[in-house]
RNA sequence: GGGCCGCUAGCUCAACUGGCAGAGCAGAUGACUCUUAAUCAUCAGGUUCGAGGUUCGAUUCCUCGGCGGCUCACCA
């Protein structure tokens, strides 16, 4: 009782009050004539064309939000989904018992009511409320209706709060719903075919990051969630689908952040016989034509930065752009040792386990990354920090790779795919050699190593032949964020990854 | 994992240098036939995140722990 506090206290009686007039609190079903914003349009039309005065009635539901009595008569809000309308309910057009009824219809209750649409006296579009029904009593107060709920985690925690009580929420959702819809629009328009690939892998590859390790009962094997889609939608090209993408949810097991969520969302898209400038002209044109489709256009304000996402987006090759910020031309550095030591040189504290690939990166987010407010590409990455990139046409040590960098937040990433299945073995055996011992099971009693197992699988599929493809990475909440202008990934994603209090 | 900051009524916030823990909203009761952060009157509502400690006395100071925010590291 000490938990279940006053207030719900005192909804239970009215709730067992109800139930004892043999009204049924939580009923199955209410049929409504119109949303509260096609109720406000509709009004609106009539009013506008006076030949015709028909005010027919209608049939709205929604959660009460606020209630206002005056003696023998009341206002209550009614939100749904779509908006929110005023309802008059009147002690003369209710008869006393049904009014009298409205006692027990508390802030946060869902009700559906009947009646014809008027303006009261101060303009607004109101319900004339002439018959209601309770749809399903609340038995926890609802956060305050002026601040709303304002205590981040409990936002986070209870989402549906948040989306009841701050205006603001719902539509970043909405937008992020438009932003998904319009890539698979685009895509589809361009006659790639959505895919599912699976998300527990015995080997979870295509990417550097600690994995989720889970088990399968019946199998008795080892499972991991995906890190990736990268492994098995090279399989489907190989199998003849020439273009192929998948959205979907990918896992990794790192440290959580403003920008970093465990679980997070990932286009992915394949297409048979193009190359990484092909998936440039692919980036563009998509984020411009979710960009209108979504906004209307394709400025976007991002804090204090207005972006522009029309093609061509900047290019700029990522060792000119590194050596331009900081006077590193890793090219002069050709192992993790000689590169660590220049950048010591800078100032930089430099964790000793990085391999080459990783102090590259390093560089690039240290120096690069937080200038690259206006969409920008980076071009032709070190093949130290790319397995599955194939090499530059005239340089062994760069690969074909670039990096989509928007708002100072890398956005996508796309390679020419490798497709020669030695090499690409190679290749995977090389990245084992210098992996960081972080990614190695974390503590002694752990079983086997986590780090790179290699996809023997994929390397067959490989063997069969895999035509020239370009292939090319987006993240989703990233491209929330910078059309919502969030600074964090949880206010973009609705049930963030949270500790269990 | 490290650093800094925060946690007080259902919600939003006060409480000076350590001295009786308070307000608004929400709630209950009453008044009110056009309100909209309705208004007015009355009432109720607390393990001050938890456990220790210092003190005559702790929301306040100290230690440990929990959860969160920002940030650094890891990563995208």
């Amino acid at each position: 009782m000490a938990r279940l506090k006053h207030i719900a206290q005192q909804r239970q009686e009215k709730l067992a009050k109800i139930r004892g007039q043999g009204i049924n609190p939580y009923p199955h079903s209410y049929h409504r004539s119109h949303t509260t914003q096609e109720a406000v349009a509709l009004y609106e039309q009539i009013e506008s064309s006076p030949q015709t005065t028909q005010n027919t009635e209608l049939s709205l539901a929604g959660r009460i939000t606020a209630i206002r009595f005056m003696g023998k008569i009341a206002f209550f809000d009614i939100h749904d989904s779509s908006g929110k309308i005023q309802a008059f309910f009147s002690c003369n057009l209710l008869g006393n018992e049904r009014y009298e009824f409205l006692h027990e219809i508390d802030i946060g209750d869902i009700i559906g009511a009947k009646g014809k649409l008027f303006r009261t006296k101060t303009g607004e579009i109101s319900l004339e409320v002439n018959d209601f029904t309770l749809l399903a009593k609340s038995l926890q107060p609802l956060p305050e209706k002026w601040h709303g709920l304002v205590d981040v985690e409990k936002r986070y925690r209870q989402r549906y709060l948040d989306l009841i009580s701050n205006e603001e929420t719902k539509p970043i959702f909405k937008l992020r719903s438009q932003l998904i819809s319009a890539s698979r629009q685009f895509l589809n328009e361009r006659e790639f075919i959505e895919v599912e690939t699976p998300v527990l892998q015995p080997v979870a590859g295509g990417a550097l990051a600690r994995r989720f390790k889970t088990h399968h009962q019946a199998l008795d094997q080892e499972l991991y969630l995906r890190i990736a889609l990268e492994l098995y939608l090279k399989r489907l090209i190989i199998g003849g689908f020439d273009k192929v993408y998948e959205i979907g949810r990918v896992f990794r097991n790192e440290g959580i952040s403003t920008r970093h969520n465990p679980e997070f969302t990932m286009v992915e898209i394949y297409e048979a016989y193009t190359d990484y400038n092909d998936m440039m002209k692919l980036v563009e044109d998509m984020l411009s034509y979710i960009a209108k489709k979504v906004i209307g256009k394709t400025e976007i304000k991002f804090g204090e930065e207005l972006i522009n996402l029309a093609p061509p987006w900047q290019r700029i090759y990522l060792r000119e752009a590194i050596k331009e910020r900081c006077g590193i031309d890793f090219e002069d550095y050709p192992d993790a040792d000689s590169l660590r030591i220049r950048m010591k040189q800078l100032g930089l504290q430099i964790d000793p386990n990085k391999d080459r690939g990783r102090l590259v990166d390093e560089l690039i987010s240290t120096f690069v990354e937080p200038s690259l407010t206006q969409p920008t590409f980076l071009l032709d990455y070190p093949i130290d920090m790319s397995p599955l990139a194939k090499k530059k046409r005239d340089n062994e040590r760069l690969v074909e790779r670039f990096e989509g960098f928007i708002g100072g937040m890398e956005i996508a990433n796309a390679f020419t795919e490798l497709n020669d299945p030695l090499e690409q073995r190679e290749r995977f055996h090389q990245q084992r050699a210098t992996q960081p011992t972080e990614l190695m099971p974390a503590k002694p009693g752990d079983e086997e190593p986590e780090a790179e197992a290699i996809d023997e699988d994929f390397l067959q599929a490989l063997e069969y032949g895999m035509p020239p493809t370009g292939g090319l990475g987006i993240g989703i909440d990233r491209l929330v964020m910078l059309f919502a202008d969030k600074q964090s990934i949880r206010e973009i994603i609705l049930f963030p990854q949270l500790k269990v209090k």
